[in-house]
DNA sequence: TAAGCCAAGTAATACGTATAACGTCAGGCC
DNA sequence: GGCCTGACGTTATACGTATTACTTGGCTTA
């Protein structure tokens, strides 16, 4: 009736407990012979043995699991993300657990409650860095992601080279002859949206006007902030220049609604490159992040923390993806 | 330097290990006195004790994690079924484990492998049923998240009432003049496609027309197909029914290809409302599935499940969201 | 033939927790 | 005073596994 353990399998295949655990642990080779493995194999799965895991991980005193934190799993970046990480993770025989920050709609405060995996180390996105404190994660050995590499106590950083592709951004609008620029800005605070804010101002010289305008990260927050802030038709900026593809979008409906075409009168530019980029009409020109990678290295970082080598890389390279969304700057 | 045991903090405190437990479980009122409790418990956050959860999993036999598998996370609307879930999960104490099933991306094959912990059951989605063969989860209690009541093993089910909303459209487009259709359908073998396509067959009377497509999952793919199922002009259909909002937008953007005006030349409606049918233009006409509802009540079944309460729910209803991509047959 | 050695297996143990079973001590009651 | 009772702790144990240290018997080798 209850789940078979090694020893019901011991037993039933005639030897100890520790020649099962020998066979199946698959690591001592010549430990026992062929001929008692394989039948000892049989019997374990005649009886649909499965090794109890918390035992295991007792045992052992580790549990091949890693804690990801990220804001929420509905924007698609994140969900590459844990994409990246959990590949990379499983191709080492570790797991990836999800604990996305509360942000209203997420689970309880409590990492280690809600995920009731032992953990080895943690991986968290800047964006979610208040929940850390409430993990305590800081017991563990701790991967950032887009985060201040100066600050805090990570072991690792794995960040893109987000001031590079709003450089490229910029350059580009620049060359297509735009001087009144305004900066559609994510509401939340994270250092990743600092850092593109400070990248901009420091690449636009004079001759060039700055306006910014923050917004929630919803379609909807980005079209009612925009439209309000392009209302007066005088000085209108030539170009938006959006801190994400979700902004991008709903600036785009703005425009629509104020009657302003897309490129000719305003050109519009994302962050990210999700699915949506492509989906919306017109495409938009935004920066490709390399969302997956971003999970990849990060658990490549932790894997190597775990082993106590001390881990550094470059920033990722994010590459500027031009489509529809943005043209020469009207020249009335 | 290693981490603090219940040992520990008991020979801290100068009690027994036992007392310790008892403190901190909270679950013996009056077991222990107030004093030597509020003695322990600043003895355990002084010296920053954290349960061994591998032990105390292996102690109660149960780990309160459940796993979710789907076919991918980067489809939003399972995205919002584990949001549903882990909420749910984190009210009762429990945890969220997922399995994205493989499609090619995912991570390996074993989710007993790569989510290391031990897990009390599972909850799967009909679209990645081929993986529950690999994971074994008939062992263990399962919901099945809109699959055949019928068929299957399940404990419990969890189904939208897709047929429903496959009527709401139909009558919806029926009413608006158009004869000639075009189903979008999915590439994915899944019986909630399936149940979607046999309510569209069987609503269409006589009189009418019925073409079927089938595409992958991706915009680019949708489009493509529809561009060359339309390219004949003789005996257009003037009505695309979708099967997902993401084959919608492909959808949209097909037409806008061929020259074909929305709603005016060809209407096209959606099917899950995820935030992509509001961020194209125009907005989708589609049906709105409760996303969240389906991961909460998961695993609300589950829970019930495992206390050995049968478990038995209608189907969760859906509701038509006429927005802009439908209008009357063209008349021509 | 004795000493040593290898192959093949087993017994024993510890991981950290929760809890059942068992003291112990003081007070109340007849 | 003896006995029961409750309050407060403690001792002991089991959960299922991986691994270390040990046993055993057969074989080689000097």
């Amino acid at each position: 009736m209850t789940r078979p353990t090694s020893r019901d399998v011991a037993t039933a295949a005639g030897v100890s407990q520790a020649t099962v655990s020998l066979v199946l642990g698959d690591k001592w080779p010549g430990r026992v012979s062929e001929r008692t493995a394989t039948h000892v194999r049989e019997t374990a799965t005649r009886l649909g043995y499965r090794p109890n895991l918390a035992a295991r991980n007792l045992r052992l005193g580790t549990t091949r699991t890693a804690l990801l934190v990220v804001p929420a799993l509905t924007n698609e970046f994140f969900a590459r993300v844990y994409t990246g990480a959990a590949r990379v993770a499983a191709e080492h025989g570790f797991g990836v657990v999800l604990y996305p920050s509360p942000d209203g709609t997420g689970p309880a405060r409590d990492p280690f409650a809600s995920a009731r995996a032992a953990l080895d180390g943690v991986i968290a996105s800047s964006m979610a860095a208040d929940a850390l404190d409430a993990i305590g994660g800081n017991t563990l050995p701790l991967v950032m992601l887009d985060s201040d590499p100066a600050a805090g106590t990570a072991a690792a950083h794995v960040n893109l080279a987000m001031a590079d592709g709003m450089r490229q951004i910029t350059e580009h609008l620049l060359a297509l002859g735009h001087r009144r620029f305004l900066h559609l800005a994510s509401a939340v605070d994270s250092w990743t949206f600092d850092t593109r804010a400070e990248a901009l101002t420091a690449l636009l010289g004079p001759g060039t006007e700055l306006r910014t305008v923050r917004s929630p990260l919803t379609v909807d927050g980005a079209r009612t902030a925009l439209e309000a802030a392009l209302a007066a038709p005088q000085d209108r900026p030539t170009a938006v220049v959006c801190d994400d593809d979700i902004l991008a979008a709903g600036a785009c409906k703005a425009a629509r609604r104020l009657g302003l075409r897309i490129p000719e009168d305003l050109s519009i530019t994302g962050f990210d490159d999700l699915a949506l980029a492509t989906a919306v009409e017109p495409e938009l020109t935004t920066v490709h992040l390399p969302a997956e990678r971003v999970g990849e290295q990060g658990m490549t970082a932790l894997l190597a923390v775990l082993e106590g080598t001390p881990w550094t890389a470059p920033d990722l390279p994010v590459r500027l993806v031009v489509r529809d969304s943005s043209g020469p700057a009207p020249t009335a």
